[in-house]
RNA sequence: GCGCCCGUAGCUCAUUUGGAUAGAGCAUCGGCCUUCUAAGCCGAGGGUAGCAGGUUCGAGUCCUGCCGGGCGCGCCA
């Protein structure tokens, strides 16, 4: 419909350049139609007029009164009206809106779906939380997010990959290894103090026990034996909590060896990984890769990302260490790549990893947590110096939650332990709940969860609303049967004029707008967009089926109703699937 | 200090990318179950969109300056 009263002003725009009312430089203003907040001002406008009274030297109604002369008809159109400063309003017949619940029963749950995409390849990468502890609620929030958009895109028919970034390289991964290896010497009946850097959640003690289950008591060495040398930990004279943890890591890989070392580790990060992945599992969410940045050093991509902006002639030594000139590409300072005792940084792997995704796809995304934003410049100046076209990334910054209980505001801290894991909150809440409430708010949009609220009052959450809508459709089928009626679509697709009441025509507009809402949000990455029309038609349902009733007498209006519920439970599941929300049938 | 994000009803958030009288939910108040599920519907109150300027037919939306909040500014990841 939208389209159709485009073509037709464009129409009118034509015959009056024809007629030498309008110059050649007025045609190019595009003809924009949008659907108007208030129904008294019709179903569409159009803001033309405004927009080319001041070339034409004319006042805004004078020339929407010229548009409106040279408008063809249209069967549909009931009126048109110039309104306020200068709009044009068109008013459509409910038959205009009608013949969206043919389309929507014929392509079922296809209806919302395009190809917009084009097939075009994109590369989604999102949690990538450090793998030294369990999810917790923030990251939900990215979870959430990355998964809905990963879904939206699909739908729209670009070529979705997902990947899990699990950096299993670097110091952290140490620590929690050292962490591990202390618990299990605690266990073993060691006395020492516990470093206040390591960590201190209780996820480690049960690696640790898991750890003496298979190494008994092979591991333990009493302190005398390795602790030396070590600089004291924070709150002792010349103490230092980095240095104090990290002359532990090397003595304990001293005291060791490597084998049992790596044991350890990988003991501890197969423990972490396979608890985030069985909770994002629980939570809906899948990836088609888990990227370990381990490999990316192994297989030597690293190096050649490293090699490759050398050879452009991007890097200088100084002090020992590898910089790359990421100022002569826009950054704030230039970035260290490897460190003089040979070691790369993050950013050297991540160099690596930016250039193998542009290598397998044509766009790639990023979800990276808000504290990250000041890591967009030195991708776009690495990718700068690497002559990719950086407007193939986009970095999306997911804004972050902060957590209240009640009101008062929850501190977190994976390393402390004291944090509230995804999944205490998801077997609290649940998962719809949960990852409706996550996507229904915009991702840059900071954003207070009371997890009191989240966990106490679950049915304030809208999700909730939605399914019921959802489960109302269901139960008036099942009603039909157990009233042994029959329900004919062709019949009622046959009689679709019999629906015209306001409640059915809003129905039917919504119903509509869906397939150009999805494309949205897709074009902006903003999903909210779904959880928030989904609300809307849910509302125009419930006040439908409150005000009218659908089983009655008459077969011809009751297929037809039964054909509008129909093309409302398919789009509402359409919806809440994209969301990762499940449809039940019986609430 | 510099940079990024943000500020909309008592609370949590929308607002069709610059459109007409800024809308929902929660909370408060008043109605609606002998009729397809009341996890619902109908109605009421509640606003200087942080403040001040600017741009134009038109600004919550764009620009500038203040105020307030979050985050970042490592050879951490």
């Amino acid at each position: 419909m939208k389209q159709e009263i485009s073509r037709l002003v464009e129409t009118a725009l034509h015959s009056m350049h024809q007629q030498g009312l309008l110059p050649q430089e007025a045609m190019t203003t595009s003809v924009h139609i949008e659907r108007t907040r208030d129904k008294k001002f019709g179903d569409f406008a159009c803001n033309i007029a405004l927009l080319l009274a001041k070339s034409l030297q004319k006042s805004p109604r004078e020339v929407a009164n010229d548009i409106i002369h040279h408008l063809p008809k249209h069967l549909h159109i009931s009126q048109v009206d110039i309104a306020g400063p200068g709009f044009i309003n068109f008013f459509v017949k409910t038959e205009g809106f009608l013949t969206v619940i043919a389309e929507v029963l014929k392509q079922k749950e296809q209806y919302g779906n395009s190809h917009l995409g084009k097939n075009e390849s994109v590369y989604l990468e999102f949690v990538s939380a450090n793998p030294t502890g369990p999810l917790h609620v923030g990251h939900g929030r990215g979870a959430a997010y990355g998964d809905t958009l990963g879904n939206l895109l699909a739908s729209q028919g670009y070529d979705v990959h997902r990947e899990y970034y699990v950096n299993d390289a670097g110091r952290q991964m140490a620590i929690l290894a050292l962490s591990v290896w202390l618990r299990y010497l605690e266990l073993c009946g060691e006395p020492f103090v516990f470093p206040q850097n390591a960590y201190k959640g209780d996820y480690v003690i049960t690696i640790a026990e898991k750890l003496k289950a298979i190494k008994q008591n092979t591991l333990q060495h009493a302190a005398s034996t390795w602790w030396h040398n070590i600089t004291p930990d924070e709150g002792e004279p010349n103490g230092d909590k980095d240095k104090h943890v990290d002359d532990l890591i090397i003595a304990m890989k001293h005291c060791l060896g490597e084998t049992n070392y790596d044991i350890i580790f990988n003991l501890a990060l197969n423990d972490v990984l396979d608890d985030i992945r069985d909770d994002l599992a629980g939570f809906g969410v899948h990836f088609d890769q888990w990227f370990s940045e381990k490999q990316l050093m192994q297989q030597g991509l690293l190096q050649q990302g490293v090699d490759r902006l050398k050879a452009l002639g991007h890097t200088y030594e100084k002090e020992g260490n590898l910089w790359f000139k990421a100022t002569a590409f826009g950054d704030e300072k230039d970035r260290v790549l490897v460190r003089k005792n040979g070691q790369p940084t993050y950013f050297a792997s991540d160099v690596a990893y930016h250039a193998l995704k542009f290598q397998k796809a044509s766009r790639i995304i990023d979800i990276l947590g808000a504290d990250h934003h000041g890591y967009a410049p030195r991708l776009n100046a690495m990718l700068s110096a690497l002559g990719l076209d950086c407007q193939r990334l986009s970095v999306q910054f997911i804004q972050f939650a902060v957590l209240y209980r009640g009101k008062e505001r929850v501190q977190m801290s994976t390393r402390s332990g004291s944090f509230i894991t995804l999944r205490s909150l998801r077997e609290e809440v649940g998962r719809d709940a949960a990852r409706f409430f996550y996507v229904s708010r915009r991702h840059e949009q900071h954003m207070d969860f009371d997890l009191d609220l989240a966990k106490s009052k679950t049915n304030d959450n809208p999700v909730y609303y939605i399914q019921y809508a959802h489960a109302r459709i269901c139960s008036v089928f099942r009603q039909l049967h157990a009233q042994n009626l029959i329900y004919n679509e062709n019949d009622g697709l046959a009689h679709l004029e019999l629906l015209t009441h306001e409640d059915e025509k809003a129905l039917c507009d919504s119903l509509n707008r869906y397939p150009a809402l999805l494309e949205q949000a897709a074009l902006q990455y903003e999903p909210h967009l779904i959880a928030h029309f989904l609300r809307e038609l849910a509302t125009q349902f419930h006040t439908y089926y409150n005000a009218h009733q659908f089983l009655v007498a008459d077969t011809a209006l009751r297929d037809a109703r039964l054909c509008l519920i129909t093309a409302v439970r398919y789009v509402l599941r359409h919806g809440l699937t994209l969301l990762g929300v499940s449809c039940p049938e019986v609430m």
